[in-house]
DNA sequence: ACAGGGTTCAAACGATTGTTTGAATCAGGC
DNA sequence: GCCTGATTCAAACAATCGTTTGAACCCTGT
């Protein structure tokens, strides 16, 4: 069978999760994938049919991965309370913060995408309907009004996500001059809790009266 | 004087700050600038000593247009309610979804920035001490509890302006098929009042008790 | 031993990027 | 009128990007 195709495989992917986790899939050079891959240049077009073959694999790994393990697994959601599955959740988004493993990786990567969708991202999620954002959706629908609107929970679950990746995305950053954070365990728990407070407080009155537009 | 030099100078901001708007620094070519601004190839290195110099003069002139302009204006934050007030500063942040006037086009710079800062911009804030974070900072440390952390705070504020820029950047995305927002003055007054809501309510719990971290 | 297909390789391709060049053009001062 | 400095211009530069090429390699089946 094709064994050595498979292991180059496992070696470009490798190579490519950990430079799109750092930099994004634009920023990502197809000559840095390679190098670090220690393979050779033709490799990508060869066992991918290009860059945008390989990024799609890769999204598609990492999203069977982050569906399986997430704290968007139904079963685990059901067996929390609200509170604790959104702070769950909320800690698993933050996780990139702490830890270098595979799973943060692909939460970074997903966290680059939030920023700027790239074109092959947005035919990924073309054709997984049922995308990342429908656990969130899910999760802070328990916090919202019974009757809240279809739309108001998705621009409330974009607004979750969008706090945690945030941080993840520049977690160098604000660790260096102007803000100077110390980003280890004791401060993403903060982080963490912070995030999930002011969403469990703030969601129940999401729907409230309209505020005066002035 | 030097009267021809500064009538193509601005021609070049102008069309700069569309595409810097538009698409973002990294992803806005000298060549579209120039098209887009009618003027020579050589023009950006002779006038601006290349497109950082530009970007640089660009970030200049939307900062000072925005501290003077903005909702974070001290003089009517102190005349208004926190709540008005935080209203007034989201309803701000996301008038790009609305309006594509000069100002909008500065905030959506900025938005670009707060998802992946360049170079560029990161020595622009070095030499801005008084961010446009501060602001924001001193708006939620109204909601905040008084003994709160000038860490936690920033984080708050940081969250609070991650949740508009999302929406600014990906407007067209969410736009667009899987989500089909329709997105008019009712919507962004909708999302703005959600935003501000969830902010309000939830700010104040945001130093409570640890939550359990399971 | 040989042929053939899967895989690797160094090298080049064409496109795009930001920047530089050197001549051409224009203005105003002596 | 001519010189000088500022400004514009078309063209090229060097670097990087993703991709393609065609020969070399290695393993397998006959």
């Amino acid at each position: 069978m094709t064994r050595p195709a498979e292991y180059t495989r496992n070696l470009i992917i490798k190579a490519a999760v950990a430079l799109f986790a750092e930099k994004g899939f634009e920023r990502s050079s197809v000559r840095d994938i390679v190098t670090k891959a220690r393979v050779n240049q033709a490799a990508i077009n060869y066992h991918f049919k290009g860059k945008d073959g390989l990024y799609f694999e890769v999204l598609k790994i990492a999203f069977e991965r982050l569906t399986e393990n997430a704290g968007v697994d139904a079963g685990e959601l059901k067996s929390l309370s609200p509170e604790q599955a959104l702070r769950r959740f909320v800690g698993h988004q933050l996780r990139p913060l702490l830890f270098q493993d595979e799973l943060s990786r692909y939460i970074r990567m997903f966290a680059w995408e939030s920023a700027h969708p790239s074109k092959v991202f947005r035919k990924f999620i073309a054709g997984n309907t049922t995308s990342y954002l429908s656990g969130a959706v899910d999760l802070v629908r328990r916090f919202l009004p019974p009757d809240t609107q279809e739309r108001a929970a998705l621009c409330a679950a974009i607004c979750l996500m969008g706090q945690c990746s945030v941080f993840v995305r520049n977690r160098d950053l604000f660790a260096q001059d102007p803000f100077r954070m110390t980003i280890d365990e004791p401060f993403v728990d903060e982080l963490a809790d912070l995030i999930t407070r002011v969403a469990i407080g703030g969601l129940p009155h999401a729907e409230d009266a309209r505020l005066t537009t002035a």
